[in-house]
DNA sequence: TATTATTATCGTAATATTGCAATATTATAA
DNA sequence: TTATAATATTGCAATATTACGATAATAATA
């Protein structure tokens, strides 16, 4: 049948997966790239710069965005946003909390 | 078209695209996490540990394993390995190089 | 060698992801 | 209010992922 069976793992099992699944393409990982090194907020200049149609960069916007990753107004014509680096530190404190948790051990 | 456009990223937006995949399904990260805290090889048991089925433990295995996150012996009726600590701790350290490439900004 | 236990592969079905053209929506500017 | 510029949504097609039953392959054991 397909699809992922969500409801065998648990939670923070689930969380990894998906604060891995926004990493999971490069171009959401270009654009996060993209605004984290900007010095201003974007305000409209993304489509130019990765190269993607607008509809695509849209999609990949809204899937950084609802993981929280965004900061700033999205209203109407022009965007204003930036890099929500709290959510952004948190992914990684996330992350590395799995990777550290681990029993070293020797073995093959 | 659909599917992904990867030509016109760069080779390290790849790479962690690549990594984040293998994160990206609960059961891998389930599967990873198991194989993390065992003090002794796995010969054989992770099929009742996940409830999943031989072929899909199987195929998630193999995902783990081509991105050189186990080590052991891999013939045969049984296999015996564990995790490739050194790879494990590259990803780490990958997606932390990752995290800290940005402009730190206030703006929003 | 034949049996058994374990993992891999194949085939197939369902769902998810990716991408873009066309269109709709929305806030600002004229 | 009406144009405009920018982003969002819709619809569709192609590909990828996920899952498992059936079967094959493989190594150890009898």
């Amino acid at each position: 049948m397909g699809a992922s069976k969500l409801s065998i793992h648990n939670e923070q099992q689930q969380l990894i997966a998906e604060i891995a699944k926004v990493l999971a393409h490069p171009a959401r990982v270009a654009i996060l790239e993209y605004i984290a090194n900007q010095k201003n907020c974007i305000c409209g200049d993304i489509v130019d710069e990765i190269g993607l149609s607008q509809p695509t960069i849209s999609q990949h916007l809204q899937v950084i965005r609802k993981a929280g990753l965004l900061k700033g107004t999205f209203e109407g014509k022009r965007l204003c946003y930036c890099l929500n680096r709290e959510r952004f530190e948190e992914f990684q404190e996330l992350l590395n909390a799995f990777f550290h948790q681990t029993v070293v051990a020797d073995c093959c």
